[in-house]
DNA sequence: TTTT
DNA sequence: TTTT
């Protein structure tokens, strides 16, 4: 108790489709590579630059969980709101890993679906999936929408295949 | 000077076009109508509800204010952040009137388009734009992307005629 | 229409003591005035300038209310999160009439005491309180993180006498 | 790939004094490290816990490194503002790591000092600064609002009697 | 009505 | 390493 806040918000894409594990307790943990990009135009050469920052992501909450493994695909665009929490562990070495993660947990974060709207045509990521209730906002709240909004959007959408791609070559993690 | 934090942070779509003014120093001051919404179930009927919210937001700011002149449409999906800012006015009789607007001013605000890259194939809200560098991701910043980013998405989106018309309908101010 | 955000992020004092109210269902409902002021000198005139901002914000949440009931007073400085709302309604006139508010509702917002540290040799903002128990940090969920927040990630978040070792001795700058 | 975001929001401690490097061109960077924490009532044991999670923070801009350098002190409550950055590097055996800092830059982040009005009466976090200009907060914006803050809206932001007085006879609750 |  |  503290009078402090951890918060993150990132709107960014999926890099690759949610991994789902579950605990052994049986509730599913949704792991998520999420890119944000930003570019400018270098002041000295006048070119054009761009950084692309990962995120790892990591859901702990049935609720959210379950959405993400229903809903989120590869390319993806996606709203959440999280709390930064680094995690130490060792590597086969022995050697001490720091890694940093953006976790959702119950009531304590926030995962929207950004696109969708406009696929109605057909479209997908990969190799399409039907469409249908894609679009799908979930607050992190049992009784204020979660996991129930949307499925009126229709459709959803990809990155692209390029952008697909490229996200599994440069994916440091 | 008081350690205060005034901010505010919106995903939503644009209830109408752009509305540009010019101020008398002929710097451009653009308002926008964004709504966000959020939908639950009712416990006790067991109803689906849904909620629009609408948003009354000013852009004082050369360089957004450009983008979102010709990028934004009605029916475009943003992230937007800003501060809260209420006004005194009278109205016709004389009456106090109170507004509260999302302000976005130089170095203190952001706008970031979030629809557009699966539109290649056409689409666009209403009479449709040509497309091309839709996208366009702003950051509210001179030297660190402002203006200059995106150009490399494509088409952009609209949120569907029923959408846009229901705004219309809507739009409490 | 899903896939929105409204969020509100304020850091700022409290104008006057916590407004309780009942609501016909016995729950407490606060009314928070609260002020965040920003300075600047202004360019022509050399002269420091300063504006605050009025923010009405409504606690509809039992526990968050409770703790603003019994731990806010006038003065204190608050971080709090919650959603823009309009209302609209009529004043004795009939005239129609709209608030704007930020509204915190269960699992829809936070509330956090920024002061009180400095509170324990008596002091207070008015007419003292006793001290201990001053600074509060309240999340808007009645159980998070519970029995889930560290644990099950097998990790650790950093903190303790290795992670600092280490860190000296390897980050390069 | 554009329209991201990438924010964290920070409130907390400083477990340190700043730590401040100067770049080959001169210009100062500063590091924070910042603990945020939470605490919960575990529902099986019915215990206290808490849990501290600390985050790197590193300020690359002039203005703020300046305030932080000369205004924060270990112990000092913050707010800020900034975007995540994981750096690869390698530590003396070679062996890659990934360090993941909030990183601040100019028009790009926030910093708050939340604490200091209490502090008029000596005290202090360590060893006592002299008091006074303690409480310090800085947009990271050189001239951010300008005369370009309220002037130009033709209106005011509430405050003053008649609002409150208005508020009074007016508001339905 | 707060705070600096 | 902070803070409560």
């Amino acid at each position: 108790m503290a009078g402090s806040v951890n918060k993150v918000i990132l709107v960014g894409n999926l890099g690759a489709d949610p991994d789902v594990k579950r605990m052994s307790s049986g509730d599913p943990v949704v792991n998520l590579s999420v890119a944000t990009s930003e570019s400018w135009r270098d002041k000295a050469s006048g070119e054009r630059k761009e950084r692309t920052e990962w995120h790892r992501v990591v859901i702990f909450n049935d609720q959210l969980a379950k959405v993400a493994e229903q809903y989120l695909k590869k390319g993806a665009k996606v709203y959440l709101e999280g709390a930064l929490q680094t995690r130490k562990w060792q590597d086969q070495n022995g050697q001490d890993k720091y890694t940093t993660e953006i976790v959702l947990q119950r009531y304590r974060g926030e995962l929207q679906m950004l696109d969708g709207r406009n696929e109605r045509d057909g479209g997908g990521y990969q190799g399409g999936q039907s469409g249908g209730g894609q679009q799908r906002s979930v607050s992190n709240d049992s009784g204020y929408g979660g996991g129930n909004q949307g499925g009126n959007q229709g459709g959803q959408s990809s990155g692209g295949g390029d952008f697909s791609r490229d996200m599994d070559d440069e994916i440091p993690f």
